[in-house]
DNA sequence: GCCATGCTTCGGTCGTGGCCGAACCATTGA
DNA sequence: TCAATGGTTCGGCCACGACCGAAGCATGGC
């Protein structure tokens, strides 16, 4: 019937999320669970009929995805590229002068560990990269991550495996500047793997409702040993920003 | 006097990019290079009066910035990290369902070369990539790149140097879905320094008044030689994108 | 069958924001 | 000094779209 019109320029694709109550919906929809329209009405502070319709519009405009469940309308990301965009405009809108707002109990919990889309964020992700790197693990730079031959093996023994058929020395995953901490992180096929492995073994358990994870008592000290975590991760780093690590985080077309 | 208040939330920054006029300003500062104010109002076909207005709410949303000029204003990208939203936003746009617009004559040019804020993109960009790929210079992965050390002997001859205090073997640029042809080109440091190299050859030189670049002949002959471009390399690949493409390049917060 | 719940469609109100004409400021060149 | 050119500010017009109340469909439970 009706044309499947999806968007089709940047300016209508931007528009859609140029709303604050569409916006606050996709934020939402970042954790990578699907949410409920009434869910999310509630979350934008709408009434249904209007989030019905902000939903229908960013379904037409291919930004998030319908499935019917019962009575209920589940909706998600339509795409990994739509959870990219809204990363890339966050990392904008942050990147205003400081104006850090004032945190709240809730804000700290999504500080210390939160799930992003198919993997984690926060100082625990912050963390685990930082540990991964300084083990020699990994190799970071660029926005690329590159897995070592000491990794490999040390992912394989954590019980990830890294598609075996890859020659070894070649990229495997990438990282993020994690919005709250302005470090990076990981993403990408090992970030998802990871994120699935430790809810696997319960050192984190998703806070229903909620992008935020929580680590639980044998989380703590998995990974503490097995990481070799510093005592005192869940605090910020201290030190700021090292200047270049913004610019150098960001790819273009 | 009025504060400076920089866009801090997502929909205050899609919000304005979101309006076709500013969307083409910006798409047309992607090219790397300031414009002043009277050329973006051309291109965007607004008013001069019109585009001072969508301008100074860029700048104030920390979207552009100004340099004054003699009695020009030449307005250019904030950042790099706009540039990044620009360019994810715009795979958001092109994922819709095909709808293949037609193609100009000027579209041609922009398809075959063209500049993407600060490293090249286009048929040139993708064969340039695929080349170094095939003759082992670099390894693609995962929207990552690794240089080779043969590619690093590689590069330096070319008259590139990466920072020789790396050490080899570490990732060292990241590689962007191209719009128009849907493959990975180089982006990052090793893209902007591509870019830099060749323009200083003068294998390629600027359209001025456009994201196009023209390979001059000494290029055509040069890359031929030195990147080994199959001959038909100004065509479009044939085959379609992979399917994995699109989900692999992507990366989220 | 009945009602409760979840979601959508319809109709109407209202505010934000894009647009232009006109006038105004600033820089350059004669 | 006086135009000419490039930009910005001001005022008013108009439309798109966000919002809600009310009513209308579905689905599930009793």
């Amino acid at each position: 019937m009706s044309t499947i019109a999806s968007a089709n320029t940047i300016a209508e694709v931007a528009s859609l999320i140029g709303d604050a109550a569409r916006a606050n919906m996709l934020s939402a929809l970042m954790g990578g669970q699907a949410l409920t329209a009434g869910e999310l009405a509630r979350i934008a502070n709408v009434t249904a009929q209007t989030a019905s319709g902000h939903l229908a519009r960013m379904a037409e405009g291919r930004l998030v995805l319908v499935e019917k469940q019962g009575r209920h309308r589940y909706y998600r990301l339509a795409s990994p590229e739509v959870a990219q965009a809204l990363h890339t405009l966050m990392a904008v809108a942050a990147s205003g002068p400081g104006r850090h707002h004032p945190v709240g109990p809730r804000e700290e919990a999504l500080r210390l560990a939160r799930t992003c889309y198919d993997h984690m964020a926060g100082r625990l992700a912050v963390a685990l990269a930082e540990s991964l790197c300084r083990n020699d693990h990994m190799i970071l730079a660029d926005g690329a991550g590159l897995v070592t031959d000491q990794g490999h093996a040390f992912f394989r023994e954590f019980g990830i495996d890294l598609e075996p058929a890859t020659r070894s020395r070649r990229p495997l995953c990438r990282t993020c500047l994690d919005w709250s901490e302005r470090r990076h992180h990981l993403a990408g096929r090992l970030g998802a793997a990871l994120l699935g492995r430790v809810l696997e073994l319960k050192w984190v358990t998703r806070v229903p409702g909620s992008r935020a994870l929580t680590v639980t008592r044998g989380g703590e000290a998995g990974f503490a040993r097995t990481f070799r975590f510093r005592p005192d991760w869940q605090r910020a780093l201290a030190g700021d920003v090292p200047a270049g690590a913004v610019v150098e985080a960001a790819s273009i077309d």
